[in-house]
Formats: C-alpha cells, sequence, structure tokens
DNA sequence: GCTATCCTTTGCATTTTTGCATGTGAGTAG
DNA sequence: CTACTCACATGCAAAAATGCAAAGGATAGC
C-alpha cells in the first residue's frame, strides 16, 4: 500500500498549496495528485493537508513530515549525482560492429542516447554488411542476424525483427495491384546482390519470391532503402527502417512477414571488464527499444 | 518516468541479490521486480546490477548508489516516526452521535482502526434514533441522513448508502414469492414505528409502499435487523448491514432501490481544532470506505 | 554429456492507475 | 441574494502495471 513514490507528490503539493498547481509542476493530472495523496494519507494514517476551499493545507503534523521528505530528496539527488560521476569514468573509445540496417536506422539515436549520458565516451558504428572478425579485435563488440557457433564468444539475442514487402506510395499508384505473391511478376524487385549475401539468414527474398533474382540490387539495406524511396521498384524492407520513410507503404502486409533477430556477440575476456559490460548493457536495452518503438509506428 | 518507489525495489534486491528472493520480500511477483529494477535503470541511464544466471549482483556504481538509498531509507523511517509521535498527542475523549444503523454495522470497525493508531483517543459512540444537539455539546461530532440547514454548523457528505427490501432465506422459502411490490400485500412487514419516525428521510416504507402500516416495527435500526433475521418479516434493510447477516437475501433488487447519504456536522468551532480535524477526517475516510467496502459484497 | 534445478524473461489476461469530462461545494463580487 | 470563479471530487474509458503460466538459459551433479 505505500508508495515511496507519492512522498515526491507530497513535496510538490505542500509547496504549491494546492493539488492544481502541484499537477502542473508535476505534469500529472490534478485528479490523480489528489488520489495519490489520499492514498498516502490512508497508508500513513494520518492527516498530512487540511482540505480548504482555497487548496491544500499542510497540518502541523504534516509540516513536520515535510522537514524528514525534504530531506530524502536532498539525499535522492546525492544518489543519482554519484551516478553521473561514475558515468563521467567512462572514457575512451568503442567499436560496435553492425549490419548496416541497424547502423542507419537504429544506432545513431542509440549511441546518442549513451553519449549524452558518458560524455567521455567515444562510441564509433562500424558498419558493414559482412561477418566481422571479433577476434581481431575489429571491433569491441559485434551485432549479428546468425551468432557465431564456435569461438571464444558470449551471444546474446537482443530483440526481434520484421521485413515487410513495400513501396513507394508513387510507385504503387502508377503500377498494377499487387494483391498476391504472383502480382510480384510483373514488377521490379529491389534486393541483395545475389552472389554477395554473405549469411543465408539474409536471403530474404527467395523465401518471398523463390527463383527470382533481382532487378535492381545493392549490397546495401540503405542503398535498397534508396532506391524504394525513388520508387522504381518493390522490396522486403525493415520494419524499423520504413519508420523513416512514411511514403514507403507496406504491401500484403498479413500474408508475408519475414522474422529475423538481432544478437550481440562479445568477446568472452571482455566480461571481466565492467566498462564493456556498462556499455553492453545499454546498447542492449537502447537496441530494444527504439526496435520495438519503432516497429509499433506501423 | 523516474519513480521514487523503484528505490524501495532496488534495496531489496540489492539486499537479497536476486528478483526471486526479493520478490517474497517484498510480496510482488519477481516479473513485476525485474520489470522494476529495469524501469530504475532507465531512468537513472545506469546499470545497478550484472544479471548473473545466479541472480543479480550490484556493479560498482550500484554498490556506491546503494548506500545512498539506505540513508533515504533511515529517514524515511524517521519520518514515518515522527507521524506516529503526532498520533500519541492525539488523546481526550471524543463523542460522535450517529445514527443506530450506522452504529452498529459500520463504525465499530472505524473507531477500532482510528483508536489502534491513536492508542491515547477514547472514541465514545453515542448511537440514537433521534436528532442530537449538538450545540448542547452532546456530542463532539454528528452524523446525520439529513444535514441541519441553520444554526452554527459546519456539513458535509461523507458517503452516499443503498436500502434494499430484504428478508431471510428460509422466510423466502416458506412463504409466497415476490416478484413485484403488489406481492406484497400477503406478507409481514418490518419498519420504523411510525410514530416515532424523527426524519421524514428515513420514512423508507412508505415510499416503497404507499399506505402500509408496518405489521412489526420498532425504532431501531437495528433492532428491524434482528426481526429480519429471525425469519419473520420483509423489511427495507441498509445494504451495509445486510453483510452481516449473509442469510438476510435482498428481493426486488433491480426494481427497488432507495438511496440515502450520511452527513457529518459539526460546531463551526471545531475547526480551530487541529485534533478534531484530524479525527473528523479519519471518520470521513472510514466510513466511506467501509461503507463501500460493505456495499461491494452484494 | 545428460538431466535436474534455479532464476530470469516473456506473452497474455486481469487489475489497477490514470486522464479527461463533468459535477459539486465554498467563497466572492456585483 | 444570485451569479461567478476557483479548486477539488467523481464516473468512466483508455492506458499502464501486475500476476500467472510457461519458456528460455545456465549451472551443477550424476
Amino acid at each position: 500500500m505505500l508508495n515511496w513514490d507519492d512522498y515526491r507528490i507530497f513535496l510538490d503539493v505542500a509547496r504549491s498549496g494546492s493539488l492544481s498547481a502541484a499537477s502542473i509542476i508535476l505534469k500529472i493530472d490534478a485528479a490523480t495528485v489528489g488520489r495519490r495523496i489520499t492514498r498516502l494519507e490512508t497508508a500513513l494514517n494520518s492527516k498530512l493537508f487540511n482540505k480548504l476551499p482555497r487548496g491544500y493545507q499542510l497540518t502541523q503534523a504534516g509540516k513536520d513530515f515535510k522537514e524528514h521528505i525534504e530531506a530524502i530528496e536532498r539525499t535522492e539527488k546525492i544518489a543519482r549525482g554519484s551516478l553521473q560521476k561514475a558515468s563521467a569514468n567512462i572514457s575512451g573509445n568503442f567499436r560496435i560492429g553492425a549490419p548496416d540496417g541497424l547502423s542507419n536506422f537504429v544506432l545513431p539515436v542509440v549511441i546518442s542516447n549513451i553519449q549524452n549520458h558518458h560524455p567521455n565516451l567515444n562510441i564509433q558504428i562500424l558498419s558493414l554488411p559482412r561477418v566481422f572478425n571479433l577476434s581481431r579485435r575489429e571491433a569491441d563488440l559485434a551485432i549479428m542476424v546468425t551468432p557465431p557457433k564456435k569461438g571464444r564468444f558470449v551471444t546474446k539475442k537482443i530483440v526481434n525483427y520484421n521485413l515487410h514487402l513495400a513501396a513507394k506510395n508513387t510507385y504503387l499508384e502508377k503500377n498494377s495491384q499487387i494483391k498476391s505473391k504472383n502480382d510480384l511478376k510483373n514488377h521490379n524487385i529491389i534486393g541483395y546482390i545475389p552472389d554477395l549475401i554473405f549469411d543465408p539468414t539474409l536471403d530474404y527474398l527467395s523465401e518471398v519470391i523463390p527463383n527470382r533474382a533481382p532487378d535492381l540490387s545493392s549490397n546495401s539495406v540503405a542503398v535498397q532503402m534508396q532506391m524504394l524511396n525513388l520508387g522504381i521498384g518493390v522490396g522486403l524492407a525493415h520494419d524499423f527502417a520504413l519508420a523513416h520513410f512514411p511514403d514507403i507503404i507496406p504491401i500484403l502486409k498479413n500474408k508475408i512477414n519475414q522474422e529475423r533477430a538481432f544478437y550481440m556477440v562479445r568477446d568472452r575476456d571482455d566480461l571481466a571488464s565492467e566498462q564493456s559490460n556498462l556499455i553492453a548493457s545499454l546498447l542492449d536495452n537502447g537496441i530494444k527499444s527504439e526496435v520495438k518503438r519503432l516497429q509499433s509506428n506501423n
């Protein structure tokens, strides 16, 4: 029943003298602020405020109580400050290898968040459409679509992602309707360069449209997205990339849905480094939530 | 995003070393504990725990952070202690006048709660089926079904309550079915003694069954309930009283529903006394929640 | 190397909390 | 006295948090 978060609300009501004023400061509805105060008073079995028509006024017990809660507030600030200091200790270079789809459409915002909180840290994105060689220290950490089976690596699944057929709205208006896979015969297909598919997991297209080489191809997901955005064909696109191109529309959404996953791969030795663990964890959470956020917008 | 209550969860996870152990201490599901820690780490942009297969282990940053949060915990205990002391200062006698239905079926548990937290306070229930004379100081506070229109009083509505026709299950089995108001002709009616109805609001029955004097009557709601419980007739009962008699069953529940309200009446001068305000507030909340609780069980 | 165990994580149904719109009561100005 | 303002309270629908059941991962013992 007792909820420490209600102390936070209590302070603003005590200071501002009314639920409505506190609600503006807290950016919480006044009704909620009132319910939280009621809950707090019930949990503490005490009356902290006199409810006057002009607002909420502290009782004597409330005034004494406020002194203590203000001490808590000061300590809480200090506690958060201690974490800021710890963040400042994180420093140096950290290189992440990642597939170029992730590098282009997800990592920038994730990295930016991390760097805001760790100003002394430099994170480098090594965007490459191929497998990394962690052993040779090409990167401190790699993100892959297929984790390596052997080696001195630790693998952890980060998040699933989906791919859907898509094309630009203008392209769809000008060309014949696509109501089934068969209709794709009459369309330009954009995809990977077949010779250069380094990972069988990436051979998305052949699962959707067997025996059909792309008409337009690149080894780079980002380039494929640019082609789609020019309105020159149909291709499989990552949902999280689609969020960046509002004019590219998914097709056959209910009939075709490819699912893949990103895995985080690290050298086993790096597990001993708290800094490495921290960055890995921040990346994990950051990628997970950013991918989910982008995918939910469609 | 940041929620102080997560600090409370953090402490138990830090101390017990695992989500599952903390979940037992906190009596919260382990999944929730995990989600709270994730939320906290996200809000603080920090990694407080290393997630090992054996459980959650504090990082260095987490260890430092824990020190501060433990300081908060100590202060929080002191803060609550200060309210206990304030409670102990509440003392003396306090007399409440209330209608006997409320006095019998609601007030005892409310008063008991209050007294548990204010050991030096004596609360007296003056249970009377008539209007009180606050001016003469028969009571420090009165609860009424119709607030006085004049005088040096301050009135505040406490809560609505409902009345329904009801009879004992054995009575219903033995007598003819009641499917409409008309069917009541053939039944024994239990109610107030007509001459002694002190408040027109209490003339429940005549609204439900006009022109019909009760066959069995008392000036006391509690006595009426005892009659109902003997299975000797049908009467209007307070829903909150029915909760005390599982064998008394409501009748025509959808067709007949009387609604009334309790009002708290205090002498205007008493508003200056913080002790009086406190008790009034505790009674208000206590009666409100107890009436709602009892009424919801049917 | 295989099974058993322990702990965490995830999907889903339920409960709780929240915000919004509306009602209510107290004070105030005309 | 009446209309008006201000702030809080309440009902209801939407959103978030929670518990439960089951899956997933990692270790320890056999």
